[in-house]
DNA sequence: ATAGTCTACCAAAACGTTTTGGAAAAAGAA
DNA sequence: TTCTTTTTCCAAAACGTTTTGGTAGACTAT
């Protein structure tokens, strides 16, 4: 009993068989009892939980996803290609998914692959019940992935939408009606030259807000105007970059920024050249609040509509477990998004529907 | 049998008891001849593989995990402080990580959680059964994962070495060595006043960065000429404001940078005052060929040292799977630099052990 | 006292694999 | 032919849980 395994670093597992050898009960009570059934006494509960934690014990996870047929487990599958592993925003929803996942005592499970095998490992991680369902991310207009889990009715949901988006779960900010408020905003304040400094238009977010932006334009009945730069896909100083090219039209007035990343980088071109921001240059900025990048201190200076990443990561999961619980359909959740917006603008044109701070 | 569960979604899964039903053969048949032992006739092995194929055969892995007693997992905890989950190199090791894994057929589970919890995350995962091992990273001084980790003696590796490197298995870079090697190199060159825009030295690696540039000015007998700049934890554009900082004085010829990601806005800077990258100014810049950061157009202008975080993720994966096949005791593994110096720089001052481009 | 209801427990089956210890059949050696 | 060896297969046990379908005893109502 007491000697090692051939290797000599065998450990050995505390399993409910020596809880109820310890206890004299029976292998089923045990496992009721931890389990908080009713039909074991509340003083034969407290027994088997207090002897429980002293032993040490921890149930087998194994052997519980084996009999319950559940391994209590979400997977996250990434192409290993260069365009992804690149976005400073994949960490913040990472880090939001992992502290929600933990109320439901839920693991993560964590692939990539390449682009072809992709949709293989959808299928394996679910054939061996490694994981109850998916979290997917940056969808691309009609996006094979979601082609395929439509097809076998895997759990999933996703972050952000595309053309399907009513027959799965998903998480998303309103792209579209923020950056059109946005604009509307900036237009009403006078401005005439915008610079819209946009993310990859790959991706389905950035093809939406530049739609938001561009409305905003139609409405107010103008056909131009309106300068956009795309991030060709996320680089580090992409934001510099575009902003100097943008500045490069004297006439822009005003700058609207698709992340507070760029924002940051584009400052210091804008430092750098003959203009100041807050005075002849007007900024507004997306910001998902990303714990490395430092913006509260801008306030007054620029204008923000803030939607926190993180709790994208946290709607991500909660859609997910409903979906994995059976409870209802596929279902959306716009996560809210707040204004910010320098006291001289009209606050007022910023419909109802969104907070404002 | 066709019938669905009571919620109509349930999926029914391919057992080896369907092969065995289909084909004739015994469990332990197919067991064996899917696994490739020799007491099953070429034949059938063949003939059970086509089956197992055709029938869409996955082994459920929570069976076989229960009976091997491996999880055929590692996991990967980290604290959910602000201080995690900001830093972009994290996420090249990552990918690194999963791409090496795959060779394993392992998987990478991931878990966050508050501070003080994490040492009993350590245990309830391996206590569980849900991990073989563990991947740590950014090792502070005598870090207290690493003291917990020791003392139970659960199998893991840590990127990056603290106090205690000889008892547990590593992987890192010559920190000191290409630090001091590179500033050598400069201080030859005839710079007296040297910049180095470091990380933070809460962690180990920047420590050991600074100490080898320190060791260079010693050995060069000098006590002064060097200014030490230290970005408090990454933060989007820590790189810009620090070398803002650093050209203050105006007797800095040279700037040594701790990670390419500075780099980039540090050139920002520079050029936003009156000197010149590679003119009146020599920069010298670690690269960890993150693949969002694009400097390879910057050869000839600057000069490298390499190594790739990628690699590094690979490194850590095999060195933690000898650790769990219990192949040997504790190792470490240096992940090597590679040298790309401006043509002027004096590269025979490099040492033989690193390599030069 | 008797039947019925609750309370507190338990034996055995099941989940889907791997592994152990054979054993029958075929092949080779005498 | 008979004995031995090799090849090819298999039944049963095991991994550590949860769940099903009980049962024995205490209490309640009549």
């Amino acid at each position: 009993m007491q000697e090692d395994g051939p290797t000599g670093r065998d450990r050995e597992q505390i399993t409910i068989k020596d809880l109820s050898a310890a206890l004299g009960l029976s292998i089923t009570t045990i496992s009721r009892a931890l389990n908080g059934y009713s039909d074991v006494s509340a003083k034969t509960r407290e027994r088997v939980q207090q002897t429980a934690r002293e032993m040490g014990y921890t149930p087998n996870r194994n052997a519980q996803r084996l009999v319950t047929q559940k391994s209590h487990s979400l997977g996250w599958i990434k192409g290993d290609g260069s365009q992804h592993f690149v976005d400073p925003h994949f960490v913040e929803v990472f880090a939001g998914v992992l502290r929600e996942v933990k109320h439901y005592d839920y693991d993560v499970v964590f692939a990539s692959g390449a682009e072809q095998e992709i949709i293989s490992l959808y299928q394996r991680y679910v054939n061996d019940q490694s994981v109850d369902g998916f979290i997917l991310e940056l969808p691309q207009p009609d996006d094979v992935r979601i082609d395929y889990l439509l097809k076998t009715d895997l759990p999933f949901v996703v972050h952000g939408r595309e053309s399907r988006s009513d027959q799965y779960s998903w998480v998303d900010i309103d792209n579209f009606g923020l950056f059109e408020t946005l604009t509307t905003v900036l237009l009403a304040a006078g401005h005439k030259q915008i610079a819209f400094i946009n993310g990859d238009e790959h991706y389905s977010f950035a093809v939406e807000r530049r739609l938001g932006v561009q409305s905003a334009f139609q409405k107010a009945g103008l056909s131009e105007g309106l300068s956009v730069y795309n991030a060709v896909h996320p680089m580090v100083h992409a934001g510099f970059q575009l902003t100097q090219k943008a500045l490069e039209n004297p006439d822009i007035t005003a700058i609207i920024y698709s992340s507070a990343v760029m924002t940051v980088e584009g400052r210091a071109a804008i430092e750098a050249s003959n203009r100041t921001v807050g005075e002849d240059l007007e900024i507004a900025t997306m910001d998902d609040e990303l714990r490395h990048v430092d913006v509260r201190h801008l306030e007054g200076l620029i204008s923000f509509v803030r939607a926190p990443l993180n709790d994208s990561g946290h709607a991500l999961v909660r859609q997910l477990m409903k979906r994995i619980q059976n409870k209802g359909g596929p279902s959306g959740e716009l996560v809210p998004g707040r204004f910010k917006l320098r006291p001289h603008l009209p606050a007022h044109l910023i419909p109802d529907h969104f907070v404002v701070e």
